[in-house]
RNA sequence: CGGGGCGUGGCGCAGUCUGGUAGCGCACCUGUUUUGGGUACAGGGGGUCGUGAGUUCGAAUCUCGCCGCCCCGACCA
C-alpha cells in the first residue's frame, strides 16, 4: 500500500477523552473513531488488525476441529424467555422492539441460539461430538463504557459451544478449547494466562479466565512466577489426544493463578516467598464446562446408545476479538507509539522515502516495494511529500516492527536501512539482503 | 445509578468569574524556502461557541430545561 494512496488520518494530538495509552494510541493511530459511547467505526488500519486477531482465531479453531458458523447479532426474545435469562441479565442487555412490537433484543451472547439449532438437527450421540463456533458483533449495555475498545458496548468476540454425550468427552472439549486459546494468543505475540474464575452470568464452576499481564487491567491477579515461564512453542499437537491436551492443561494450569474473585490467601502462602506475585491483567477470553444448565432447561437432549433420551453435556468458550487490540497495545507500545507483534501487525515493513522525488530514492523504493509484494508480503510505503521526521513519527505511531529506510546518502554506498520498531537497531543492507531478511523474519 | 468535570473551526485549548458580537497552537489551501527525526517565512479558507427557552439595548459569557462526552464508584469480557 502507498500512503499517499490509502486513509491513515493520524493526530499529532491525543483526543482528550483516551485516558489509557491503548486507547489513545488507537485514536492517534487512525485505526477506529468513536461513534458514540462505547461504539467505535474502525478505520482501515483498525480494521486490518482486526481482521489478523480474527483470522488467527479462525486458524486456530479449525485446527482443533471446531466448526465455524454465523449467528444473527438480533434476537428474538422468545427463546431467552424459554431460558428463563431475559428477565435474569437484567438492564445490560439491549432490548428493542420491532414494528409489530415484538421483544427483541441485541444479543449479549449466544448460548439461547445455538441450542435452540443443536435441538432442531441433531437427535442421536452418533452425532457427537459437535463444536461449533462463530466470531460476531455482540452488545452489553455496559453502564459505564471505558477504554477504547477495551470496555466497549458493541464488541467483536468469538463465542463456541460444545455439545457432548458425556462429562467426560465435553472435559475433553475443555481441554480443546485451552489448548487452541493458548496457541492463539501465542501467535498474536501475547502471553495470556489461564486463571483460575468465576462463572458470572453465563455459570458454569469449571471454568478459566485468560489474562495478559498489564498495569491498566481492570482485574486484579495472584499467581506463582512460575508460570510466566511456561510458553507453548511450536510443539505438535493432536486435537484428538484426550491424554496430550489434559496433560497440556494441567502443566499450564497446575500452579497458583487467579484472580481477585476466586483468590485464595492460604493457598497463595504456600508458593515460595520469591515467586508469589500480584499484578493487574486484562481478561481476553474464557472457557467454560457448565453441564446441562441450558440443554435441560432448553431440551436439547440426544438418544444415547441405549435408546434413552438424553441431554447434551455443554460448555462454552469466548475470545474478546475486538478487546485483544487493546491488550496487545498495552502490553506493545512506548512513548512514541504502537510497537506490533508480527502476528497481527497490519503491514508487515514500511518503506520511508526520505527524500520524495529524487529520482534515484524513487526508483529505489519501488523497487523495494515490488520485490517485498513479490515475497508474498504487505509493505506500506510512505511516499508522501513530507520531511524525513514527519514519517518517522509516523511510522513509529502505527508500529510496523520493521522499516526499510531509504535516502541518497544511504544509496550512494549502495545501502539502505533496515530498523526494529522493538529495538531501535539499525542496520546498513544493500536493499536485495534486506528484503531478505525481513521476507525471512515473516518465513 | 451516586459523586465530579467538560461541550468554543478537523485536533488540543484560551476567552465565561467581571455580558459589548471570537482568539491561539497544530492540521488544511497557495507561494517561497528547507531536506536523514514532526523546517522557516508570507498569504489564505474554515466556527449560528452542544441544544432549546428565558433575562438584557446587547449573551460563548447570566438563569432554567434537555442532549452528548469524560473521570471516580458500584457492575462487567
Amino acid at each position: 500500500m502507498r500512503l499517499s494512496r490509502y486513509f491513515l488520518p493520524v493526530l499529532k494530538e491525543t483526543p482528550s477523552e483516551a485516558q489509557i495509552a491503548s486507547h489513545r494510541l488507537m485514536l492517534r493511530a487512525g485505526m477506529i473513531q468513536q461513534a458514540s459511547a462505547g461504539i467505535y467505526s474502525w478505520l482501515p488500519l483498525g480494521y486490518k488488525v482486526l481482521r489478523r486477531i480474527e483470522q488467527i482465531v479462525h486458524e486456530e479453531q479449525i485446527r482443533a476441529g471446531h466448526i465455524p458458523m454465523l449467528m444473527p447479532t438480533v434476537q428474538s426474545a422468545e427463546l431467552w424467555r424459554e431460558s428463563g435469562r431475559y428477565d435474569d441479565y437484567g438492564e445490560e442487555m439491549l432490548r428493542i422492539s420491532d414494528r409489530h412490537g415484538r421483544d427483541m433484543l441485541y444479543g449479549p451472547t449466544n448460548e439461547e441460539l445455538i441450542t435452540d439449532i443443536f435441538r432442531s438437527h441433531v437427535r442421536s450421540y452418533r452425532d457427537l461430538p459437535l463444536t461449533l463456533y462463530h466470531i460476531q458483533w455482540k452488545f452489553r449495555d455496559e453502564i459505564r463504557p471505558r477504554f477504547g475498545v477495551m470496555r466497549g458496548r458493541e464488541f467483536l468476540m468469538k463465542d463456541g459451544y460444545n455439545f457432548d454425550l458425556t462429562k467426560e468427552d465435553a472435559l475433553h472439549a475443555y481441554n480443546r478449547h485451552l489448548v487452541s486459546y493458548l496457541r492463539s494468543y501465542e501467535r498474536m505475540g501475547l502471553q495470556a494466562i489461564p486463571m483460575r474464575a468465576d462463572g458470572g452470568p453465563i455459570g458454569g464452576d469449571y471454568t478459566h479466565e485468560f489474562l495478559v499481564l498489564a498495569d491498566t487491567g481492570e482485574s486484579e491477579v495472584f499467581y506463582d512466577s512460575a508460570v510466566t515461564d511456561l510458553s507453548f512453542g511450536d510443539r505438535a499437537i493432536d486435537y484428538d489426544d484426550v491424554e496430550q491436551c489434559q496433560g497440556i492443561l494441567e502443566e499450564f494450569t497446575s500452579r497458583y493463578a487467579r484472580t481477585d474473585e476466586t483468590h485464595d490467601e492460604t493457598l497463595f502462602a504456600d508458593i515460595p516467598e520469591d515467586r508469589r506475585r500480584s499484578a493487574r491483567g486484562i481478561e481476553v477470553g474464557q472457557i467454560f464446562y457448565f453441564g446441562t444448565k441450558y440443554s435441560e432447561p432448553l431440551g436439547a437432549t440426544v438418544q444415547g446408545p441405549d435408546g434413552q433420551s438424553t441431554p447434551v453435556h455443554m460448555g462454552s468458550h469466548g475470545i474478546g476479538v475486538s478487546r485483544l487490540l487493546g491488550a496487545i497495545i498495552e502490553a506493545n507500545h512506548d512513548d512514541k507509539g504502537i510497537i506490533w507483534p508480527e502476528g497481527v501487525t497490519p503491514f508487515q515493513c514500511g518503506i520511508v522515502n526520505l527524500k520524495q522525488g529524487d529520482a534515484q530514492a524513487d526508483a529505489a523504493c519501488e523497487d523495494l516495494y515490488a520485490a517485498l509484494t513479490g515475497r508474498g508480503l504487505e509493505p506500506l510505503y510512505d511516499d508522501r511529500d513530507e520531511r524525513a521526521g514527519a514519517k518517522f513519527a509516523s511510522m513509529d505511531l502505527i508500529g510496523l516492527p520493521w522499516r526499510i529506510t531509504v535516502g541518497p546518502r544511504g544509496l550512494k554506498a549502495g545501502v539502505v536501512e533496515l530498523t526494529s520498531r522493538r529495538t531501535g537497531v539499525s542496520e546498513e543492507l544493500s536493499p536485495e539482503v534486506a528484503v531478505a531478511r525481513v521476507a525471512e523474519i515473516y518465513a
